[in-house]
DNA sequence: GCCTATTTGTTCGTATGTATC
DNA sequence: CGATACATACGAACAAATAGG
């Protein structure tokens, strides 16, 4: 596929990067380079604009903040892929939503520990404070990119155990249907966003300071009486949201 | 007040910028410099750390991507001030969610004009492509601080002059009641989050680069025929989207 | 498994432009 | 106006990760 060679306008209060993020953001945008594929090597694209190779890196970088195209070393630049409708509705389960879009879902336990209940979160699950819940770190994936990662906590002694059904099945849905609960139902949702931390940013495999869409929700059992509080964070430019009424 | 000037760790696979950033971050939060405070320049950094400025800088690059910093040319870098996140309704409008909060709700019309109809407005609208739309900008404010900057676009002829309408009354609900539409309802809502650009971050009087919640929205009437799209952007420190089903 | 070429990542040095005080 | 401080850009070198022979 052709590109453009037009020479850059120096001088004129434009920022070179900022041109070049521009034209290649052009050039994906109108097909020359498709989702996945692998852009010119960093000194080709100098070249193209005759400029230094830092330059270069300067708009990739910020074409990268904003999710258009990722660099891994020794590998190379490539188009990222486009979100991916997430719905959120009374009963949203994440490898539905996955499959739906014809992309494969995973989902691994990361860790899981006891933690004792804040007063938000004692709050949320009709609970004492201070009483004990279990803690379920989780990282979803589709295609093997990771999407979220979740921060989930269990009453207990109730769902105790229910990591270990989590890890062999890879499905709260399925683990929750071991556990005695067959549907659960969300009740109540938050979403803020901000930017990643570094941890954050190197589970969701993406740079550090990306956008992160931070989900918050309670979910209960079809009788109204609450049993889990999820935080999620999604990689924001990996997925949109879909309020489904 | 006093700082730590332990040298960093060379060739132990952490990058100085990144070891910097840490250090910078962890000096701020521990109070050596405190909101709104600004730090030394670029080049006392450096020589505080014994790296060039370059290293500093995109330590410093990695800090205000996160919104702990922000750098004015000319001026300085400043510690930003903790963000104040502020809870908005779903099924409420944007008024009403505002001065139900106690504080005091504004709404202006920044600009309007007609715009063709894009292939997805039109579908969302259920219209024909190049069909005209009348096209309103607006900025919304709580207490005079920026909440949101919306994009909103109406079919034509039908709404010819709710630009005008809107800039009288301030409110887009009190506008669609003088153009015949007593109530309209929410059909679908897609968010997702990104950095602001220069200009959306000028309206919202904040830094460049901060989060946005983007958040697109098609509203109809009761009757379920489309009559609205728009596109909201929160400035995401100030704002939280709580769903309720 | 090793070696090598390729490609991105980091760091330094240097220079100039531009906004602020 | 000059001094200060951030913004942009170039050139050079080496490190680190990957892919392929």
């Amino acid at each position: 596929m052709t590109v453009e060679t037009l020479p850059l306008e120096r001088g004129k209060g434009l920022a070179a990067w900022r041109q070049i993020a521009e034209r290649l953001e052009t050039d994906i945008t109108s097909g020359a380079w498709a989702a996945g594929e692998q852009l010119p090597p960093e000194s080709a694209i100098a070249e193209r604009f005759g400029v230094n190779r830092h330059t270069v890196r300067r708009a990739l970088a910020a074409l990268a903040q904003r999710g258009i195209v990722r660099a891994t070393q020794g590998r190379g630049t490539f188009v990222e892929t486009p979100p991916l409708p997430y719905p959120i509705r009374q009963r949203t389960r994440f490898s539905e939503a996955v499959t739906q879009a014809g992309r494969e879902a995973s989902g691994d336990l990361i860790g899981s520990r006891i933690v004792e209940a804040s007063e938000r979160e004692a709050r949320a699950l009709a609970i004492e404070p201070s009483e004990n819940l279990l803690e379920l770190r989780t990282i979803h994936r589709a295609d093997n990119t990771p999407l979220s990662i979740s921060r989930t906590l269990l009453p207990l002694p109730r769902f105790a155990g229910l990591d270990r059904t989590f890890a062999q099945t890879g499905s709260l849905t399925r683990a929750y249907a071991k556990h005695g609960v067959p549907d659960y139902v969300r009740i109540a949702t938050r979403i803020s966003a901000r930017g990643a931390s570094t941890e954050e940013a190197a589970l969701l495999e993406m740079p550090a300071g990306r956008v992160v869409l931070v989900v918050d929700s309670v979910n209960a059992e079809p009788t109204g009486s609450p049993i889990q509080v999820t935080r999620a964070l999604f990689a924001a430019d990996r997925v949109e949201i879909v309020l489904e009424p």
